[in-house]
DNA sequence: ACGTCCATGTAGCAAAACTACAGGGTGGGT
DNA sequence: ACCCACCCTGTAGTTTTGCTACATGGACGT
């Protein structure tokens, strides 16, 4: 049995599609349908059927697929081992962020893994409501993703994921708020505000709702957008208040937005590194991995003295 | 990477010969040569030395060679996966015992194995004094071996080991002997007596010395047999006692060959099926196993009741 | 009904892997 | 000390394998 074959058939599992494995393998459709075709004889049981003008994986198809998974995370494992003896890191590592995490973590982490000649870090940002955060990881190596606590919405679909930070998510205010000199606020003081939101699906968008159970009262979103620079462009010109991750506001002008915590609320939001099983064993990726980490760490650790 | 290629190596690592290799694989030197050194330059550093006439592995090789099985455990799996969808036991295994053992277990599993008409199983019978039990893993799927309790030379070389059943050992004794009507013996009781015993390596024999330090004295060994039907007719003869595995004594005439437990000393040998870990995975192995465990408890229940 | 998209055949080509054979080095035997 | 046997490894040539290019046929949407 062919190790090759595996990996198609395991692509296909995930991108539905012979065209699109063909595009993510550099072939032809025709190559991989001929190759699909040898691994069903040798199977001897089919493993693909037509659904329309699509295919979908049978059942002996989807579990092969799977067992497909160990074998490639097997090879990538030896690949890492003669690495670790050339001791040397190499290779291309794909990334994608949302934009407040890049901000906040991918300029101290490139000039970290500077140290590696031969490493190659290719950096992308994605709006996180535009993704599908999982499916993301087939196309790049490295997917970070943020999502609330205990929520794991990765799960169950054999990602490996590696926790990077937790961030709170403050309220953020125009200087000149009556707010604004509290040290923290409660989910009744903020209720009644005027709200800039996230767009639909976002996962800011239940801690809003918590505050309007706490508070006892409807939250008025008057605008909603994805970009946090244009959020707290509007919080600064006076035209509502929003939640803001801490570590990643403040690009403003400074004096013009404070942040203040929100008491009783469970207001945090975890940034996680989410990969193929595969690709999480190669030594770059874990490079790349280990600088997110400590970056995340040291992100942390600065704004809590 | 390829896996292939990565197999070879660790064909090359437990054959410490190209030649070897060659001949294991079906394929020329030649070929196998290319192929490694295919993957050197793949690897960027070398993973053999010439030692002498042959070669050796380099540190490098050798942990190339170590991940390089679990590739081939990974794969096997996947094989199995889909030979379970399948829902047919096919393919050839071929086994490895030494004779006792063959002759309690290999009819009655071969019976049981009928069933499965796709299921070839080849046997063959090795004298265990001759064999490097281990280094049989190399060219047979499935060796039966034995080994005192406790005594596990096979561990860390990462062979799959499963036990099978425990066999006691008795004092063979011919029907006229003066201990033949007792219950059973000490070590004081026989040893004064005249031995047949094995040759030197076998496991029986730590047995021998430890009823010398028991019985207080020199056990004295006559003659030093592999097969058990000469120890049997050796007694039976009146030429000497031995220690006979009990389930598979019994060949010669009833009534002229009397077994006693040997009191107050360890005197079991454990039967197990050693496999190198990834064929230990194929569904024609695991079937074979199964075979064997089933009919190795059955065995040792009828003797117990 | 037409155009588009997708999977899949066929023919031809290029790359990879193997065989056959020869050469060079090492170790055991006489 | 020599020779022979053994083993690894090159080179040339052949076979096998996998890919592209192009054509075919079915399914969906307009």
């Amino acid at each position: 049995m062919d190790v090759q074959r595996l990996e198609l058939l395991r692509e296909l599992a995930e991108r539905h599609s012979v065209t699109a494995v063909a595009r993510a393998t550099h072939r032809t459709p025709s190559a991989v349908s001929q190759q699909l075709k040898v691994l069903e004889r040798e199977a001897g049981l089919p493993l693909t059927e037509r659904s329309g003008r699509g295919l979908v994986l049978t059942d002996a198809g989807r579990a092969l697929a799977r067992s497909a998974t160990d074998v490639a995370v097997a090879l990538e494992r030896a690949t890492a081992v003669w690495d670790e003896f050339r001791n040397r890191v190499t290779g291309d590592v794909s990334l994608v962020t949302f934009p407040t995490a890049g901000q906040m973590l991918l300029p101290g982490v490139l000039q970290q893994l500077a140290e590696h000649a031969g490493l190659v870090v290719k950096c992308t940002d994605m709006d996180p409501e535009l993704s599908d955060f999982p499916a993301l990881t087939s196309d790049f190596d490295i997917v970070l993703a943020h999502s609330m606590r205990g929520q794991v919405p990765w799960g169950g679909r054999g990602l490996t994921v590696v926790p990077l930070m937790t961030e709170p998510l403050d309220v953020g205010l125009p200087t000149n708020h009556r707010l604004a000199s509290r040290a923290s606020v409660g989910a009744a003081d903020v209720v009644g505000e005027t709200w800039i939101g996230v767009p639909d699906g976002y996962p800011f968008e239940r801690i809003v709702h918590e505050i309007e159970q706490q508070g006892g009262g409807r939250v008025h979103v008057s605008q909603r957008f994805a970009d946090m620079r244009l959020v707290e462009a509007f919080i600064m010109a006076g035209l509502g208040i929003a939640l803001v991750p801490r570590y990643t506001s403040g690009g403003g002008q400074p004096g013009r937005l404070v942040l203040k915590p929100l008491r009783g609320v469970d207001a945090e939001r975890q940034i996680v590194a989410l990969m193929r099983p595969d690709r999480a064993e190669r030594l770059a990726v874990r490079t790349v991995i280990d600088a997110l980490r400590t970056r995340a760490a040291r992100v942390q650790a600065e704004h809590t003295s």
